[in-house]
DNA sequence: ATGTTTACATGAAATATATCAATGTAATTA
DNA sequence: TAATTACATTGATATATTTCATGTAAACAT
């Protein structure tokens, strides 16, 4: 308990984020003064320091990296407890964290949406935050605890996760309108020919490309607009979803083309930890997510 | 953060286990003013009221018991916190909460005293609980959080916890000098015979016992001394084990009796969470545990 | 070198917070 | 009805925290 007295983690947590104290006074809305108390008061309960500061830069020490960890941890963790407490006010409360993966806001039967009208259109006084990450990413978050729900095509199951699927996105092989395949006749794609030129992956689709037979993959990309902007190029051929392509495909900068490995459909699932889902907000967010219809 | 601010929440748990304001002065060290301020404040945070107290009596409300066990696990999780940063400094430091099951002190192998001795000859500033309960409480405490360790038969393991065997345990049926069976010849005792006798069972061996083909126990214990107990008052049959059942025997007040199904051998185990086991004091705990080696 | 700026530390005063001691109140009990 | 118990309240006191003003040291510009 000593160290969680009188905030001292959180200006630690606040110093460590704004990069220094000075900084953090306009986060803190508290002198800088008055942080240099609490960094010294934490450091004394600590018995060691854990950051380097001055004119020379700021810096965490080592054990100060560890520290920092394990400090966001507990305060997410309070976090929670304090809304699952305030909760049985009947209000519901504290902080929702969210993770999606990105383009998705165009995916026919994707919740999000609607499940924030609904949410919101009820009185509350929750505290909203959608973070954008890859599948890994997101699942790493629930089980940690600093998501409580997220929405992605998720492939291997979790068991301390419970999944509810949503819905479902159709992948298929684009090249852009500069690439030289885009004119070619249909007969002059095959596979074999496919094979032949540079295709770019998501980095977290590479497991599913693996049986693609396709080069090794000459670029890289964590982000479906980044995909999108190497196939565009005309410079590489590349996997997109669809109902993200569609708008390329219209305008004519785009062209689909028949492959049978780098076609699939991956299942979008609503996913949160099987204990946590106490806190009420988490409930409702689910039930307002799951209103159309569960598939 | 706003319910763990002054202490509030170890007010609350005190007040709650002492029954009351006045007994919680003691145990927290304030005047009973500061605890009803406290109680006040924590009501206010929280927008409920957690107790009904006053010359009435002291009792907890709907909500207040939902907090009191949340507020008690917040605090652990915070203990627990507090010393793994602590830890960073070297010192070695923070509650252990250790779980055994009864009567394991004379168990051959058993490795709780000489670990004590080798955990406790180095410095440490480590606060020692050893709680003693059933295999399948020290389970759920180990999942939970409120136990870092424990020494048990366990017979399903849990994917989140880790089992080392340390030992092992013979448990035999044994009667006592005043039943009726203790003179019998050794032709006179078959399963048949004793399946008409009356037989004491401990609550968690229960599992074991259902294909030893008994009748339904007419007694049900959960430790091991109150099983000696009715055995020894000559109207029950009971499992023991046999080196609890030794002193008894050995000064003629018990008979071991032979019984294919009422005969068996359960395996000690060292149990931890996996996860948290990166407290230095739980690691050192176990490894002071292994030191005489591991069967 | 020298002065200036930046980033934090420090000390005294001011403010906020928590605690205590004393007393008040309401429900029991004698 | 008085005494007792268990807690609430109050105002004084103690403690803790913050601010403001100022100090210090490193980096940078001149």
């Amino acid at each position: 308990m000593k160290l969680l007295r009188n905030n001292l983690l959180e200006a630690f947590c606040a110093v460590v984020e704004c990069g220094g104290f000075s900084e953090a006074q306009f986060r803190l809305g508290i002198s800088q003064s008055a942080i240099s108390c609490r960094i010294r008061d934490l450091e004394i309960a600590l018995g060691y320091r854990v950051c380097e500061r001055g004119r020379s830069g700021f810096q965490l020490t080592e054990r100060g990296k560890i520290a920092y960890e394990k400090a966001c941890e507990i305060i997410r963790m309070v976090e929670d407890f304090d809304a699952e407490l305030l909760e049985l006010r009947g209000t519901i409360t504290g902080q929702l964290r969210i993770g999606i993966v990105d383009t998705v806001i165009s995916l026919p039967g994707f919740p999000l949406v609607p499940a924030l009208q609904r949410f919101f259109s009820k009185e509350n006084d929750v505290n909203l935050e959608i973070v954008v990450a890859s599948p890994n990413d997101l699942k790493e978050g629930l089980i940690t605890g600093s998501l409580h729900i997220a929405l992605a095509p998720f492939k291997r199951k979790r068991d301390e996760l419970e999944y509810i699927k949503v819905c479902s996105e159709n992948h298929f092989l684009y090249c852009g309108r500069e690439h030289e395949l885009f004119d070619a006749g249909k007969d002059e794609i095959s596979p074999e020919i496919l094979s032949n030129h540079a295709v770019c992956q998501r980095s977290y689709d590479m497991i599913v490309a693996r049986d693609a037979k396709t080069p090794e993959p000459k670029a890289i990309v964590t982000n479906m607009e980044a995909a999108a902007a190497l196939i565009l190029s005309g410079k590489f051929l590349g996997v997109l979803p669809d109902h993200y392509a569609t708008q390329w495909v219209e305008t004519g900068n785009m062209r689909l083309l028949e492959h049978p490995n780098l076609t699939w459909t991956s299942e979008f699932y609503v996913a949160s930890r099987k204990s946590q889902s106490h806190r009420q907000a988490v409930e409702w967010f689910i039930k307002a997510l799951l209103q159309d219809g569960v598939i």
